[in-house]
DNA sequence: CGCCCATTCGTGACTAAATCACATATCAGC
DNA sequence: GCTGATATGTGATTTAGTCACGAATGGGCG
């Protein structure tokens, strides 16, 4: 018996069924209320995690108190940094929250191993997951190094804004995003703002002109 | 015949004799002098590599044309940074560039799959590997979004002189270690001499005063 | 030797970002 | 309608990055 929840990772619908099986019997689905830690320094991570349903934010967080959002775990992803964090000795403080409500697998560390001696097909799902998780980090390096805050900015609020050009953020949220200050976020979205581009209240934001953020958060 | 150089990883000497076989039949010592490209945008990757002797240095360019070091793969290490290319999609922008003549295995990924195949204790290494890797980037990215400059140069100068506090690099050199601009390093650089912590002439910077640039390196 | 020339380094002027230290504003709940 | 928590506004200052140069250094070569 393969469990429903398997369909929402095409990858692993082509495990045999005898794999399938074992996943079924060891691994347990879990609901997390939103804004819980899955994982933070000190914490052991006992488990591999499959999300189902919602977002889990990774972030990193300084001495000083900073932080900045690494990447998000969505649906039909797996988290594989708990299992980094697993085999590295080194410290490192990077910690997961759940950001809405979350229903996740969550697979043992013995049948994790045994998944992974077994199948290639499991085998090429969680290398494939590592190297985006790789490829988001180094997108972060990329942009944290060498772009202007202003065009970070404008791309974050077209990312994140919905259909309706909405987005509820504070801007502290927003300098969290980009790895800043909350005053350099105020005061940019205020030039925003002053040049139409976006309506400001109390913890939201209102998209007014697309083109005119794209136009600062592409080539430019 | 488990080949001489297995030696130099010991995760990898816990093989079978069967698997240090594969290895040995499958893999070929390849020697590259310095300042080689290992792996770049565009290039695929057909091989993994274990480092045996030398340095490779791996980075990112921006468009721009600014750079920063990520990390440096050393003898006994391995760099997945070329499998993960193959994994991804994303097209990412990582260089890797020998730094000293390099002696390195490579191994094809068809007995790479193999050995991933048959040999937990080389799914192992290669998960460690992994992980290291990820924790380099996160130190990275703590570095670059929260970490003042002249923290961060007192730290790699330490860090890169050899025992007699000697140090062949350019200003230009230290920019793109830092990920930061020319002046900015020739600046600070200039300040640590004026306190008396090192000597610089063309090309090289001479440390005269190691606690000095500790006490900044450090908490402060 | 002295000249050429690429590389390396120095520097001023300016813009952008981060930090510090507050003042205000907004909202939810009593 | 008051209060406290959260969110936002803003000036002043420091630090970092950019731009546009000019000067110095040192190896190769006629």
């Amino acid at each position: 018996m393969s469990p429903e929840w398997i369909t929402r990772f095409p990858e692993l619908g082509k495990l045999t069924a005898a794999e399938q099986k074992l996943v079924a019997e060891r691994a347990q689905v879990v609901s997390l209320p939103a804004r819980t830690t899955v994982f933070a320094p000190g914490l052991p991570a006992e488990n591999f995690l499959l999300v189902l349903d919602g977002t889990v934010r990774v972030q990193q967080v300084s001495s000083g108190g900073r932080e900045i959002v690494l990447y998000r775990v969505t649906g039909g992803e797996s988290c594989i940094m708990t299992t980094a964090c697993l085999l590295s000795q080194d410290t490192y403080n990077a910690e997961g929250i759940t950001e809405t409500p979350v229903q996740a697998v969550a697979v043992p560390k013995a049948a994790f191993d045994e998944l992974m001696a077994r199948s290639a097909e499991f085998r090429r799902f969680v290398f494939s997951d590592y190297s985006s998780r790789i490829t988001d980090l180094l997108h972060v390096v990329e942009e944290v190094a060498f772009e202007r805050i202003d065009k970070r900015l404008a791309q974050k609020l077209l990312e994140r804004a919905d259909e309706s050009g909405h987005l509820n953020a504070t801007h502290q949220d927003l300098a969290v995003e980009l790895g800043t200050a909350r005053e350099v976020v105020s005061r940019h979205l205020k030039e925003f703002q002053r040049r139409g581009w976006l309506e400001l209240t109390r913890g939201q934001i209102a998209l007014a002109d697309r083109a005119g953020l794209e136009s600062l958060a592409g080539g430019a």
